[in-house]
DNA sequence: TTGAAAGCGCTAACAT
DNA sequence: ATGTTAGCGCTTTCAA
């Protein structure tokens, strides 16, 4: 390991001088400035962070603490923060609390020891306790919003987009639309939910909590979800899906496929978020898309400017956008026992 | 920021003993390990991990360098390297290239100055050389290897897992099987390639360069590839196509879907590497599927186990399974020219 | 513009 | 079994 020392003694001046050289340059002559970055060059020197975080009270690095990273929402939310991050010269801790507070808790406490600048979390509803752990660090909300007072949030405007869709599926002529919604203690699965029920209200369509099922966000749930919807008695039975988030989704897609429902005939579904998966399926999935490496991105300058002392503002939201494809069709009639019987 | 030299005051010890007392508890008679530990829960004491490292010359932390965490195969090896190493109360600073070698170089540099216990790479061709600064690190190979002498590897059987598939192909009755492979100048190209030619071999069937197309391992990789080989002249383009990894798979099924060829009545398709996508698709990819998790849990276990100094296999390869789903097909004789103007 | 000296929080010799 | 002391590599007063 090359130590300043060593550098320092090479180009023949003091720690102080070669450490001045190299993270203040203005301060050091040109001449001396010149001889000391020459020493480092030849010695291949690299400054011990740890050392230098030790003094200084403070690590370039960041937090950045995440729900489910085999998701690739949350993927592209990471590539986003790792990105930003890495050209302004921070090194990003990242850890994944698979949504449960006592991992989230041993994150923040691990964070903690590596004295980070800043954090970005996605929250749980254990986040707002969790991070006492951490007082006084700047955090940034990242997709959700924990309901903290005061707190940074850099989110997507979900009411509007799951008004879209719904709006959409209206339109389509469905009058029977059913919604899987993720936890209703996270604040993007409310934000969607409202925005189901404004679109349902602003088409003449009476809400009906029966045609609501919540879900855990996982594959399965949204599996399980669907199929109670699916099998509900005909004359019930919703004849549109609105689905919270990709990856329920597509245990949606599975369900409606088991029960031998083809999309879109039998069947009228939009999800929220894209995916590869969305868009090479058969049929290609109808969603409401999520800038999600934008989302990271955004997160990360915030922190940045944050710590730099600029003022930000407090929360911001970024478009989704709808995109059409074939999984949502006008409703056509469809044969029913009562139609049979007349 | 609540110091040891606190803790040691209230339970009216050293900062010494206080030490002792949190790490090597043998050392410290009963009663004043209880004070201690008692007055570091009442004070909320996290240790300092930068000082702690500086001291000891060496951080409880491993480094992770991938090269697409985009990709999901990469986040499969990221999750089983991380529960690994946090279950043993390491930290894993991760980093990502983008197959760059300039940004693999900068990740080395980064995380040489937080002096990590050692390092799990996914290995580029640049990997060698970048390796310079890092010497005397424990390193572990993951998924592709190298070339270093004397590396540890944690790898599948690529070669086996190719040739399973293109002998099912030729089981089939496909005589024109083409490959999509990766670059040449990565092992698992390699080795995929290998399986390939030899289950031609064993077949009987010729190997034709012209069949085999190198891509860059991205998803536009595969589906130019895919693009060339299915616009080759009716008796010279393959009826069935081996891809070397999961993007480059999405490629060349989007590509066959442009040129309006259907799986697989028209073409017979297998993948390497298995996916949500892949699962769900229409009709679903008959794949060689690859324990990504377990890959990843292993190589930090394997690295785990170096620096603790047992002594580990210098490499090791994990089976992938053959996945029979619906993009195969026997082949079917199709109207050629030549039958026609018979 | 440069150097000397102190200290960030921790642990490992060494002493008792 | 515990305390004293020194020092990891760096930056930052303070002084020259």
């Amino acid at each position: 390991m090359i130590s300043l020392e060593d550098v320092a003694k090479l180009a023949q001046v003091s720690p102080a001088t070669a450490s001045r050289a190299l993270t203040r340059p203005e301060l050091v002559a040109e001449a001396t400035r010149e001889r000391v970055l020459e020493a480092a060059r030849t010695l291949g020197y690299q400054p011990n962070v740890l050392a230098r975080s030790l003094r200084q009270r403070g690590s370039r690095s960041l937090g950045l603490v995440v729900t489910d990273i085999l998701n690739p929402f949350h993927a592209l939310l990471a590539k986003g923060v790792q990105d930003v991050a890495e050209a302004q010269g921070y090194t990003v801790l990242m850890f994944n609390t698979d949504e449960e507070s006592a991992k989230e808790r041993r994150a923040f406490e691990t964070l903690r020891g590596h004295l980070p600048q800043g954090l970005i979390v996605v929250p749980t509803p254990a986040t707002h306790l969790n991070l006492k752990l951490l007082p006084n660090l700047p955090v940034i909300e990242l997709d959700r919003a924990s309901g903290r007072a005061g707190a940074h949030t850099v989110m997507v405007d979900n009411e509007v987009g799951a008004y879209r869709a719904v709006s959409h599926l209206a339109a389509l002529g469905h009058r029977r639309i059913g919604m899987i919604v993720g936890r209703l203690d996270i604040s993007t699965a409310v934000e969607r939910h409202e925005g189901y029920r404004r679109a349902l209200l602003d088409a003449g369509l009476p809400y009906r909590p029966e045609l609501v099922v919540p879900g855990n966000h996982r594959e399965a749930d949204g599996r399980a979800a669907a199929h109670a919807l699916l099998t509900l008695p005909p004359a019930e039975r919703p004849t549109a899906l609105f689905v919270g988030n990709n990856e329920m989704t597509v245990g949606a897609v599975l369900a409606a496929r088991e029960l031998g429902l083809r999309l879109p005939d039998d069947l009228s579904l939009i999800g929220f978020d894209d995916s590869r998966w969305a868009q090479t399926m058969t049929p290609a999935i109808t969603v409401v898309a999520q800038p999600a490496y934008d989302l990271g991105a955004l997160a990360c300058r915030t922190l940045l400017n944050l710590l730099g002392g600029q003022t930000v503002p407090q929360s911001v939201r970024l478009k989704t956008t709808f995109i059409e494809r074939d999984s949502a069709a006008p409703l056509t009639p469809q044969p029913s026992p009562l139609a049979g019987s007349r």
